[in-house]
DNA sequence: ATGCTTTTATGATTGGAATCATAAACCATG
DNA sequence: CATGGTTTATGATTCCAATCATAAAAGCAT
């Protein structure tokens, strides 16, 4: 899992640019990915054009990984949302390293572990609750898990985290502070 | 992961009748579970009563595996849908298991990693897409995952998995049939 | 400062699934 | 085969988020 070790077994270090794609959807995976800088948005689009926000990804983590576990293309799309730095390891160094690592194995799997939990709350939210319900549970959920400065969210990433539309997570925000249940300063949010 | 691993290192057989709870939302682990027979459904509640079935777990499965790992409450509950056999183990025991025996993680984590993939896959369609589209996309997922016999279906059941109410469900399948997109034979629904 | 882009804001309208109500069809079980 | 419970069916109505349109405010680069 640590730096050290991925470029021990033959990781390579990468820069990427923001706003650029780092995987397809459709595309079959042939690299395990783990961010040393920056933040990568995984998400997917409809037809129309409208983006979901799976996760929000920041350093120290991997992304992308469960597609190349069990071998299937990524159902998503990932997006550098900042310039970032990432170490790629190629699919059967990783496995190899799985086989040699079980301390590695076990922290990958803590890691999904946390992501599918995510998974999980959000999408009890996104299916069985109305849209203030929804952004409190996920400003709170950022609140814990991210620290202070990461917590920031546009209205639009809230939107696309939740599966509203913009205006509604505004109209929404905005009903929530006259109700005193968050905070506005500046244009961020304080729950 | 098999049986006979199971019971070596500890585990015991329980048997438990259709509509029992076996876990709570809320509740911390303590047991990783594994099916040797028979079904469960593990989904969650709103306020209203409204139920969001977040996955079906057949026999030779895990489920509520991702908490324990992560020590964190149940987000959801466990309920048999069928009589059901489980291997209960411990969790200090199920931790040893896994530190000696890395096959049992590897296969664990591919697991986890598929109930991710699943997750993934419907909560792009409840987020961005229409009824028909998220129907589709379920019976599609059900076809290529399960055997013909664990297809079927209730409206009910497939309107739990999508997020939307089972009259909508009905009227979509309907219209679909109509277009020729589906078969009914019986009430059963083939895609 | 100046313009340019992104983000937030707000009103008007629409659309489509949820809800409510009722009943028919089917299934299991004694 | 009669009975009660589940599943499917269907019409009428409501409701709320999405959509459409427009603009103000803030952030950012030059």
């Amino acid at each position: 899992m640590d730096k050290e070790l991925l470029i021990q077994n033959g990781a390579s270090l990468e820069s990427i640019k923001k706003g650029e794609i780092i995987f397809e959807r459709g595309e079959m995976p042939s690299f395990y990915l783990f961010i040393v800088k920056g933040v990568v948005r995984v998400y997917t689009l409809s037809e129309q054009g409208k983006e979901f926000t799976h996760r929000i990804f920041n350093q120290n983590e991997c992304f992308g990984t469960p597609p190349l576990i069990i071998n299937k293309p990524y159902p998503s799309i990932a997006v550098a949302k900042t310039d970032i730095e990432i170490l790629k390891l190629a699919k059967d160094k990783f496995f190899a390293a799985l086989q040699e690592n079980p301390q590695f194995l076990m922290q990958l799997t803590k890691n999904i572990c946390e992501i599918i939990y995510f998974k999980s709350v959000m999408s009890n939210e996104i299916s069985l609750h109305d849209p203030e319900h929804r952004i409190t549970t996920l400003l709170r959920q950022f609140k814990t898990t991210n620290t202070p400065e990461e917590i920031y969210l546009t209205r639009q990433q809230i939107a696309n985290l939740t599966a509203l539309r913009v205006e509604t997570v505004i109209r929404t925000i905005k009903q929530m502070e006259l109700d005193g249940k968050v905070k506005i300063l500046n244009r961020k949010v304080f729950i």
